[in-house]
DNA sequence: TATCCGTGTCATTTC
DNA sequence: CGGAAATGACACGGA
């Protein structure tokens, strides 16, 4: 009904500046008020049927990942994006376009001068239909081709139909300049298109009515004008006849110009083109954030897919010894394509099976580093550690060495590294459970921290083989068991849990339990294991709700910026419509008084235009009618108050 | 020394 | 009902 309305109003003010060129006065407010109320309505409805659009559908096609419902943030953030597309479906306003887009080819013909403007609009307006071409391509539902497109925004600009051969001409013209500009042309400069758009048309209103500048076509004019000046007043009842004839001439003058018009394919196509830039500007997030799935998909594809899970699944099947003398010379002949944290991980899963020397080993420990360590915040060990997700402790951690490359995978801050660590997945999942474990605990790709992957296991009996070799290439740096060790990781040490951090927190809640119950452990070790699979989870929880919420802010930052352009266009816009509105009164009411005063009534003389006016019936009848005035009506009513008081005394 | 930022952890809620 | 996820709040360390 909405759209249905909007075109009856636009056909309608088709009408009235038609009629206004034969001098036939019409209420434009009237036209302008009924014209505006849908989109008021639309806009700010509270029963509007877009507010009550379910857009938590929104957070999984737009964003590519979803998002968690409960964030307020989110939802002031689909709120603004779902406004910013209904202003994007409702465009810009059509009334003016298509007023100035007939007043501009009417300065074209009489004065080329004035179509400066205009011209100078072809580039921005070719950017803003290509722009729109583009868009079209990327969101077929709304704009099918931009061949079409143009024959589909006439109506919506105008109603005007596409068979008057305007609209093949447009389309030719189009792909022209498709060919010529690839580029889309920036926001702002479509809407500075838009705005000389729609000051060259308003330069042609005024043209119009300047009577120097309307010359010639005054002079044609003047002859329809003189053949109402036949007319008498007696002879009024023929004038419907008349102004039905001088209007399909009109018409058939308009469509023929704007089939040659260049000027109006500027106006009809440069709105759309404006909003399909606007609405551009929007796209490429969404577009940003499908790439950045498909990348974390293929991620993960390729987790499944590397050759090194494979081949750690092979050494994890060596015997301990086995795999402690593999790492020095696989490492040297690899020369950093397995780092160390893998054979770290190898190591770990030969643990399993040879508590004995584990628990030989973590007797070695220094309680006195343990407590100290406890001592200290698991923080500086745990940032240290090139732990978590800041990019900058990525950079820090990936530029030390070869160890480091996989622990720079911070929460889905880079594609890049989000398919390396996943060669901790496989080893863990090889030596858990034949249940992929991409399913069934990291399902959360959008977020999942390699951390946990890349977090030494309990590796004491191999602490010298991990630091030979780096201690010959970094002697700097601090020891890697000083900086690797989280608090969690200490305490699983100093409760002889022969699994890593890293293991008790990915592994499935089937398996966890297993373990749990298989291994004997006491009521304490059973206790910390559950506390540090609750921390690890917990951890990675909270950088990935840290994540999210920089990307709220991101985009509501974004969503802000470009409404805030959105809104200065459109109050452009509403300017320059005020004052074509006015111009195009100005001209009526002059038309008018021209054709009232050259009339004549009975006897003979010329009616006065400020006692009469012209009224259009809506079957195209124009006839004369005296003016009602509103001070009758008071002077009426100050009769029957009189009376009143006549009546009262 | 104050401040900001990143991070880990806990408590709580929701699914 | 228990686990997982999400998130606010707090504390801590580093810049």
């Amino acid at each position: 009904m909405q759209i249905a309305k909007k075109y009856l109003s636009e056909g309608l003010i088709q009408l009235t500046i038609l009629l206004s060129l034969i001098g036939v006065r019409v209420d434009i407010d009237s036209y302008l008020s009924g014209y505006y109320t849908p989109l008021i309505e639309i806009n700010l409805g509270p029963s509007s049927a877009y507010t009550q659009t379910p857009f938590h559908n929104l957070r999984d096609n737009l964003d590519g990942y979803s998002v968690h419902p409960k964030c307020p943030e989110l939802d002031y953030f689909f709120a603004s994006r779902r406004l910013l597309d209904e202003v994007r479906t409702l465009g810009s306003p059509r009334f003016p376009t298509q007023l100035n887009a007939w007043l501009v080819h009417q300065v074209s013909t009489t004065d080329k001068a004035d179509s400066g403007p205009s011209t100078s609009n072809n580039t921005n307006t070719n950017s803003g239909l290509e722009s729109t071409g583009d868009e079209a391509r990327d969101d077929s539902e709304h704009l099918p081709e931009s061949g079409q497109e143009v024959c589909q925004t006439s109506p919506v600009l105008g109603g005007r139909p596409c068979s008057t051969g305007a609209c093949g001409f447009l389309k030719e013209e189009d792909d022209a300049k498709v060919k010529e500009e690839d580029k889309p042309a920036p926001l702002a400069q479509l809407a500075h298109s838009s705005t000389l758009e729609q000051e060259s048309l308003l330069e042609g209103i005024t043209g119009l009515s300047d009577p120097a500048r309307q010359h010639p076509p005054t002079i044609d004019i003047d002859q329809h004008w003189s053949n109402l000046l036949s007319l008498s007043v007696t002879d009024l009842d023929d004038l419907d006849s008349l102004v039905t004839e001088r209007l399909s001439d009109l018409d058939t003058d308009i469509t023929g110009a704007i089939s040659q018009d260049v000027s109006l394919h500027d106006a009809m196509v440069s709105s759309a083109g404006v909003f399909g830039v606007a609405s551009e500007r929007v796209e490429p997030r969404p577009v940003t954030q499908q790439q950045r799935t498909l990348f974390r998909l293929e991620s993960t594809g390729s987790s499944h897919s590397d050759a090194s899970p494979g081949m750690a699944v092979g050494l994890a099947a060596l015997p301990f010894p086995s795999v402690c003398n593999l790492t020095g010379n696989v490492n040297s002949a690899l020369g950093g394509c397995l780092d160390e944290a893998v054979f770290d991980q190898i190591n770990q899963l030969g643990l399993e099976g040879l508590d004995t020397q584990l628990m030989g080993s973590l007797e070695c420990i220094d309680p006195q580093v343990l407590e100290d360590l406890d001592s200290d915040s698991g923080l500086s060990l745990e940032s240290s550690s090139g732990g978590p997700v800041s990019p900058g402790s990525s950079e820090m951690s990936s530029s030390s060495s070869s160890y480091c490359e996989d622990e720079c995978g911070a929460t889905g801050y880079s594609s890049e590294v989000d398919s390396v660590p996943s060669k901790g997945i496989m080893d863990y999942n090889t030596t858990w459970s034949p249940v992929d474990l991409s399913e069934s605990v990291w399902h959360d790709h959008s977020y999942s921290s390699p951390a946990f992957f890349n977090q030494p296991s309990v590796t004491l009996p191999h602490k010298g083989i991990k630091e030979e070799p780096l201690s010959d290439v970094d002697d700097d740096g601090p020891r890697f068991d000083d900086r690797e060790l989280s608090r969690d990781e200490l305490r699983a040490r100093s409760m002889c849990i022969p699994f890593s951090v890293l293991q008790i927190v990915n592994m499935p809640v089937e398996e966890f339990l297993e373990v749990l119950d298989g291994h004997g452990f006491s009521p304490e070790q059973v206790t910390l294991l559950r506390d540090i699979r609750r921390r690890g989870k917990n951890k990675l929880a909270a950088q990935n709700c840290r994540k999210r919420k920089l990307d709220a802010i991101t985009g509501l930052q974004e969503e802000v910026e470009m409404l805030h352009a959105q809104r200065n266009k459109l109050l452009r816009e509403k300017q320059l419509t005020a004052k074509t509105m006015g111009a195009v009164g100005q001209q009526i009411k002059q038309l008018t008084r021209d054709l009232l005063a050259r009339l004549r009534d009975d006897s003979g003389r010329p009616l006065n235009p400020e006692r009469f006016t012209l009224q259009c019936g809506a079957n195209g009848r124009v006839v004369v009618q005296p003016v009602r005035r509103p001070a009758v009506s008071t002077s009426t009513g100050n009769k029957t108050d009189k009376r009143k008081k006549e009546k009262k005394q």
